[in-house]
DNA sequence: GGGGCGAGGTTGTACAGCCAACTGTTGTAC
DNA sequence: GTACAACAGTTGGCTGTACAACCTCGCCCC
């Protein structure tokens, strides 16, 4: 019941991110030096680096040579762990929302040229494409079609078509996700979406699309949301030296 | 004109990046282990360890306890530094679109609620407004409405109006961007949109609000951007233990 | 009051080494 | 043949050290 030991520099990592949103550092003040640091929580500078670096990849904290760290205001947006962000019933929930949604369809098939390529599979290959419906406090808000390989698929096709998060028993079968490329655009509303979300067909949605693998880099997911306007939105933090983020022309 | 000095880790992560988006490793290919990639670029362990983070972080490969590195296929979609995010103008140039845009106002003003929260400011000060039309190869394809402090909003009232960029101009002034702060949705096209854009006053534009801070945390913009749709798209890379991204709720 | 200068403080980069945790493979036993 | 065990390979985590680059702040001078 113990749960994983978790390695040093997250627990120190976490402490700051307590203190930090609790207010103990108000925004734009500095943090203790990196040595200081370390003779509180007694370990290495190594390992403080590593924990701040995590704050900082959060969008946390600012970083500059010769100069103190410094606290970036959260304003207000909350960043949510991969885990929260992969499963719409997780994040709901988080929210104090309470998510629902329906499997509208599960179909077997093979593997048109773009689905293969996102899934890294030959064309023809057997796949499942699945509808649902996902809904916040009995409110449709989303659509989300998504094209599993038959490995991942077979395992969706036995789920009660009313559950909530596939996300969780996925995981329980032993499928982890742990990266996600996402691209976020507008798209007018199809007849199908008309139906489904309650709106006018060629009103724009919020839609993001996304490629989901596994540790082991094979890809798990490929799925197509279309939320409602003005239900959710989406928030990403950036900062230079990474390259995390990135706008395309719409070519199609 | 030789430039700063590159920390070696750039380099061999430069070295990395270049090798893998030339194909010699193709999707799904392991990379050499941590020790050989040290012997061949005759550096340490840790320094290669920096360099394939860098490479994680951005989404080029994966990463896990006693497997060897997998390389992530790139998908396609092409991750831009923060700079070229940052600047409309540098980003078009870089997808070889030439960007043109014309400013519309710029007015000086006192900081609303919103403003001066999103900048840090008290409500009242001196701060800018400034609207623009951005353009891609002639046509207008979004509607910039930027709010500045005060000791930038001098800088951006006395460009020319009809200059690309902004951001080249700001940062000869010494104006730095460092951090941004991201959400993402979709909202109707107002009267002032449909007449810039030549859209209809309701159509949905995908609309990209931004913080901005410099170096040492000081907000140096808050911007809102729409745009037409189909004309652009947002891509994210995201994975298990960051926390760089987020969805929300619209309250508004 | 304002500007220049320098000392000390702080983060960035790089090296070396050690052990633990985990993976993939090989080979053995049944 | 199949399941299991041992092993070598590989990354994650942590410590310690040293120096370089850069920032802040106080001091001095004008």
């Amino acid at each position: 019941m113990a749960g994983k030991a978790a390695p040093l520099y997250r627990k120190v990592a976490g402490d700051l991110r307590a203190a930090i949103t609790a207010g103990e550092y108000g925004s734009g003040a500095r943090l203790p030096a990196e040595d200081e640091l370390a003779r509180t929580y007694g370990v290495s500078r190594g390992t403080i680096r590593q924990a701040l670096g995590a704050l900082r990849t959060d969008g946390l904290v600012t970083s500059r040579r010769g100069a103190r760290r410094v606290v970036l205001g959260g304003g207000g947006a909350r960043l949510q762990s991969f885990e929260e962000l992969r499963s719409f019933a997780r994040w709901a929930r988080s929210q104090g929302e309470e998510p629902g949604g329906r499997t509208v369809a599960v179909d077997p098939g093979e593997a048109t040229e773009e689905e293969a390529y996102h899934l890294r599979l030959p064309v023809g290959e057997r796949i499942f494409r699945v509808l649902r419906v996902r809904t916040l406090s009995g409110v449709p808000v989303m659509v989300e079609r998504t094209t599993y390989p038959e490995r991942v698929g077979e395992l969706v096709a036995a789920m009660d078509p009313g559950l909530a998060s596939h996300a969780d028993e996925l995981e329980a079968h032993g499928v982890l996700f742990s990266d996600a490329l996402h691209t976020i655009d507008v798209v007018p509303a199809d007849a199908a979406d008309a139906e489904l979300l309650g709106c006018r067909a060629g009103d724009g949605l919020l839609r993001e699309r996304r490629r989901s693998t596994d540790p082991a880099g094979l890809p798990v997911e490929w799925s197509q949301d279309r939320y409602l306007p003005g239900t959710v939105a989406f928030t990403v933090r950036n900062s230079s030296g990474s390259r995390a983020m990135g706008r395309s022309l719409n070519g199609s």
